[in-house]
DNA sequence: TGGTGGCTGGAAACCGGTTCCCGATCGAAG
DNA sequence: CTTCGATCGGGAACCGGTTTCCAGCCACCA
């Protein structure tokens, strides 16, 4: 008889292709061809094989149809943090790209705690064909010793060679940004800046630095603040003692964040002081005022990383970065310098 | 010779546990025995043994090893639309309390397309030890024909015999909310409904119910809206329309659109309309005016659905559906009825 | 010195699929 | 009527682990 044959004695479990086979008077090598649509099967014993299946309701286990075939179809997302807007649209869409191909995802966040990124990392990545790594705070050289590991893999907002990336130009934004403060009046300027050593919030300051070599009379004044709503609201105080006149901040959650804590002190956005966010989560236009920001194309973003994703499983190289283009939405929250 | 053995000549994959037998030159179940703790292996074999899966970088696979002990240390959750904010603090509760176990979740979304739920929902599990559901459209009938099969699961925001809860009580949530706005002086509401036929959406209504036979002079009128920001968008003319004194809203999205409408309006909030939400998404806080809504404890439903998981997955039997106490949250979007 | 009992570790079955290989069967051609 | 080739489907190997069962070895005791 063959191997997993009917369970007849042990501890009903589901369903398996051998009690199939068994009900269809059939090896389990028939079974297998039929539930995957060979043609190679005589259609009489082929129905035979249908009803039974129907009429034990057989669901073929996918955890041993995996380890066979060597694929599993599903694919990790590894994030820094879940509670974060931006990382929550990528896996909103890269869960629906996937999942037009047949793709599942499973997540996992590292919790910003860098020391155990390696690990999860790995694990998650065992689990499933390929691994979507987004913005770690690994530094460069742990990425790329850790890279080789994963593959394949691919990469947001981070590049690592031999390895497919996925990446918001910030810089491209941060650069229209600041011209459309410059345009506007502006010449002292605060830039809110993100966790530290984050690939994104390098990419700004460098969009800086540049800017300030095109606008000899432009001065940005870089304040650490983080990543988060809170962070934001503390740092109203201080962007106020700067004396700016617009501030540029890490993302949205911290704009909004400086919005309320500006309100708070009294300050008027955008009469005293404007400011900016980047990612145009979706409550961005509902703030008061609704507030200017960077764009970022994140259902773009998700079928692009799957579209890699998709490829890298397949066995293709690492094809070039995708730099994925920003656009600036003016809203009410800048407006001209104001009179001195 | 052992099955899997090292693979000479075969394309290099990653090393298997053959290959770690053979370099240690012990059995595939020794070198099983010493990966998983075992005591009663040599410690002269155990120590040669790590030092050939060290030298190898030898990995178990994990899909062999679920197969195996017929455990994926992994649950899936299935939402119905990845882009609802409390969808996604949900994922994140639920993630981070499975994580602390050392299980992953495995994410999808029926995309609001309630005739693929149940072969989503199959499908999930099918990867998983067990499932969570979180207030599926399915009417009760189907779902119940689906949780045996599902079997183990929990269920977040409905229940059904047999199967373990975790439900908010949004009803105790309404009835607060509308005792405050009658204390308060108003007397004629608008209530915008959510999504038809979910049951949070049930039990609100039943709230209202039971609130205008307790306060006679009651009078709520309920607009279907639905459940995103467009939504509330959408519906400010109607609720002026209504003459209501406040609006109650499905959840925070809706009222935050409901918000931004009557702004634009040119309706004043609170002193023209007030407006209340549910589910105190961490916008809702930063939105102008303040919104007043029912908190739900978010990272204790995460908490106590991955405490009913596991229990679930342990064979448990069905305990009792655990009902999450809101609170409301008074901020500036409500004030007592103006003066006519 | 022989019997008994406790450990250790290897062989093999098992989890539930997929697929290679080959024998049997059948139709067609010579 | 035989032979050849194509087709169908069963047996068995395989994916990479875990676990049961048992043989072999050693110590201990009579």
């Amino acid at each position: 008889m063959a191997r997993p044959g009917p369970r007849s004695d042990r501890t009903a479990g589901p369903t398996t292709i051998g009690d199939v086979a068994a009900a269809a008077g059939v090896s389990r090598a028939t079974v297998s061809r039929v539930m995957n649509g060979r043609t190679t099967v005589d259609p009489e014993i082929a129905d035979r094989v249908r009803a039974a299946a129907e009429r034990l309701a057989y669901r073929p286990s996918t955890l041993a149809r995996s380890l066979s075939i060597g694929r599993t179809e599903t694919v990790a997302l590894v994030v820094p943090d879940l509670g974060n807007p931006m990382f929550q649209s990528i896996l909103h869409g890269v869960t629906a790209a996937a999942a037009a191909d047949g793709y599942r995802v499973l997540v996992a966040d590292t919790q910003e705690r860098p020391e155990e990124e390696a690990e999860i990392l790995a694990e998650a990545r065992r689990r499933c064909d390929a691994v979507l790594v987004v913005s770690p705070r690994a530094p460069d050289d742990e990425l790329a010793a850790l890279l080789p590991a994963l593959a394949p893999a691919v990469l947001v907002n981070r590049e690592s060679a031999g390895t497919a990336s996925v990446c918001v130009d910030y810089a491209a934004g941060t650069a229209a940004v600041l011209d459309h403060l410059v345009a506007a009046g502006h010449t002292a300027l605060v830039y809110l800046a993100g966790p530290g050593g984050s690939a994104p919030d390098t990419w700004r300051r460098a969009a800086l630095d540049a800017a300030r070599s095109r606008h000899p009379d432009l001065s940005v004044t870089v304040l650490d603040a983080g990543g988060t709503v809170d962070d934001g609201h503390r740092s109203a105080a201080r962007v106020l003692a700067t004396g700016a006149t617009a501030a540029v901040c890490f993302n949205d959650l911290v704009a909004l964040g400086l919005l309320a804590g500006l309100r708070e002190a009294g300050a008027d956005v955008p009469g005293a002081v404007g400011v900016v966010g980047f990612d145009d989560i979706e409550l961005a236009r509902y703030a008061v005022p609704a507030l200017t920001t960077v764009a970022v194309p994140h259902a773009e973003l998700g079928r692009q990383a799957w579209a890699r994703l998709r490829a890298a499983v397949a066995g293709a190289d690492a094809p070039e970065t995708l730099w994925l283009e920003t656009r600036l939405r003016e809203r009410a929250s800048t407006g001209p310098v104001p009179a001195p």
